[in-house]
DNA sequence: CCTCAGATTTGGATCAATCCAAAAACGAGG
DNA sequence: CCTCGTTTTTGGATTGATCCAAATCTGAGG
């Protein structure tokens, strides 16, 4: 028989019809299903007729419709992704995080950024219920409805929250301990005999920054610096920081640390004190979170709580899969441990009483 | 009848088989098609009709199923987003313009990370070939074999390339245009009395290198600077930059004045030169391109050449949108305008004799 | 040569929508 | 009341895979 002959990928696969599993079929002299068996890899086919079915899938330059085993498989191998901020670099390394352990367990992902609206997000949402997607991962905008995880269970959708939550546990979430890496920040700053230290937070009610509020109250109280303790709250952005370490440096006393909700706004508050002709480290200490790679490069290097967003990705994706796997499983929560780099931007206090100690903590880039 | 209550969304819809056309269509006494056209928004039913099955579609909380849907209608409403490093912010904030205009369309976009792998990358193409994507944004990942953009025609997968390209014209492709933006640099340099100024820039070859090379090339022969051009190749990170400026700055006669290929780059370089207890803008003039968020902000504050990279991701789904929509138009490039943004890392030229000008250009933040 | 268990293979039904040609309903004019 | 041309509605075929129960093929043992 003239069959087609063995171009591994014919030039002229426009042709209307597309290549089916019938094709493939009729071709290798099979039936349809035991095609699909061998595309899926089952050990039921003998391995003779595997070897003829691949030969011919290749010959005829067959594409596999994953839309159309979806339909009756129930199942998309697809992910929805929900963001607040795309273009905050700290997201950038959390989404490629997510991405490498998809790769890898064959997903694909629907990324969206919902700057925060939660209108957006719910449409977004809606979307991936009607692509039928196998799973969520979900970093809940501003103001989402606490429902929402309730709601997205009754569909029976697996979400896993990432970095805030919302809703009423257990649900699964994968992030960092925001509160431990806060306390890490003030333990240190004590050590090195600090006393005025502000907090530059937040405005927002989310999870992750309550607890950073929490962490920095906890460890004031715990060494006595209840009298001191202050929190300055507003946009975590470089200006913010900017601004508001300037306004700090004009009180009397002065404080003579500030730790901050983020690299961006520790990184405006650095300027903001050289701007003022002070140096950060020396006549004022900063400390910020996330770690940004800017941190160790910037002058002073930049003192950080690490939070490892690319590790916090993968978490969360894997624990996507896991629930996926078995909807009916235990919610868990993967919560990740931060690290302080110590580096320039924090010395030892030089404005208080107390005599100034060295500061040999963990020191690298 | 005791037809179901008016619950817009009943809590129990996980009853095994969901709800379907055919259950609206019972539900609201009207046939599949008639429902299906109203789904569409077809103008073909009658209002009373559309009333009476849109009261049935939310009393019932029917999902569409756009995987059935695609199946028959070959249309996915889904495009394919690769980039090669979505923790760099150039390409968040892209990515953010992308999702800007997919949003509005109701086209929801897969998102992969090739990490300049064409493995990788291959494997995502395929993979959206399967998904049935209605089109593709590829920022081709470095070393991607130059057919692939006629193999994805071969395919009918509409593509358009974006920041570089690869293959033969014509394809679609949205950018900045590279070339002018060094131009615009060097220019701008000169008019401040510089003369020898060197270029850092990427060891990679693909377009967008090749262009800014381009740019800075003739930029210096228009000047009649042939004599003193001179280019530095090496990685784009921060760390090259400062590494390379200092080297530069050993030399005798020293270089008055560096164009970097990006802005971390540039602000490495202006690290270095503070590292040497020189002052970038006074010792040395540095010019960034991309200008990114920091660049502003940096002390002395980036003098850097905008590339609008939000602009970007937006005409480029919006360039997507309409090949999807018109397969066989002609091919189309939207190259962006970039434009250059003097702040005070460029200041007039002191080492050379050439008498310093002030320069009055284009100032802002 | 027959039987039977285990290994393979198969065809028809199914998933949830769209397409399309034809049927039904409607309204105006004779 | 009957045409005739619109406007609406409809059912059957179709899309490309998976599921599953039943059919077929093997080869060893009797």
């Amino acid at each position: 028989m003239a069959e087609s002959p063995e171009t591994p990928s014919s030039p002229r696969e426009s042709a209307r019809h597309s290549v089916t599993l019938q094709d493939i079929a009729a071709h290798a002299g099979v039936s349809r299903s035991t095609v699909s068996l061998v595309l899926r890899g089952s050990s039921l086919v003998a391995d003779t007729t595997r070897t003829r079915v691949q030969a011919s899938i290749k010959a005829l330059g067959y594409v596999y419709n994953r839309g159309a085993a979806a339909l009756r498989a129930s199942r998309t191998f697809t992910l929805g992704v929900v963001v607040y901020d795309i273009a905050n670099p700290f997201f950038g390394a959390m989404v490629a995080g997510i991405d490498s352990v998809l790769h890898r367990e064959n997903y694909v992902s629907f990324l969206a950024n919902s700057e925060d609206s939660p209108q957006r997000q719910q449409r977004f949402l809606e979307r991936m219920r009607e692509q039928r997607v196998d799973g969520l991962l979900l970093c809940p905008a501003e103001g989402t409805d606490p429902a929402l995880v309730s709601r997205l269970a009754d569909w029976n959708l697996p979400c896993v929250q990432v970095l805030r939550h919302v809703g009423e546990p257990p649900f699964d979430y994968a992030g960092t301990d925001f509160e431990l890496g806060v306390r890490q920040a003030v333990d240190h700053l004590v050590t090195c005999g600090h006393r005025r230290i502000v907090f530059l937070g937040g405005d927002a009610e989310h999870s992750a920054t309550q607890a950073r509020h929490r962490g920095y109250h906890e460890a004031m109280r715990a060494h006595g610096l209840d009298d001191v303790h202050r929190v300055i709250r507003g946009p975590v952005t470089r200006r913010a920081g900017f601004d508001a370490v300037q306004r700090l440096m004009q009180e009397s006393p002065r404080p003579t640390a500030v730790i901050c909700h983020n690299d961006l706004m520790a990184l405006g508050a650095m300027l903001g004190l050289q701007r003022l002709g002070l140096t950060p480290g020396q006549d004022c200490a900063v400390i910020g979170t996330d770690d940004i790679e800017e941190a160790a490069l910037s002058l002073p290097a930049l003192s950080s709580v690490a939070t490892h967003p690319y590790a916090i990705g993968e978490e969360a994706a894997r624990l996507a899969m896991r629930r996926i796997a078995d909807p009916d499983g235990t919610r868990e929560q993967v919560i990740l441990t931060p690290r302080l780099h110590v580096r320039d931007s924090c010395g030892p206090c030089t404005a208080d009483a107390t005599p100034p100690r060295r500061c040999t903590d963990v020191v690298d880039i």
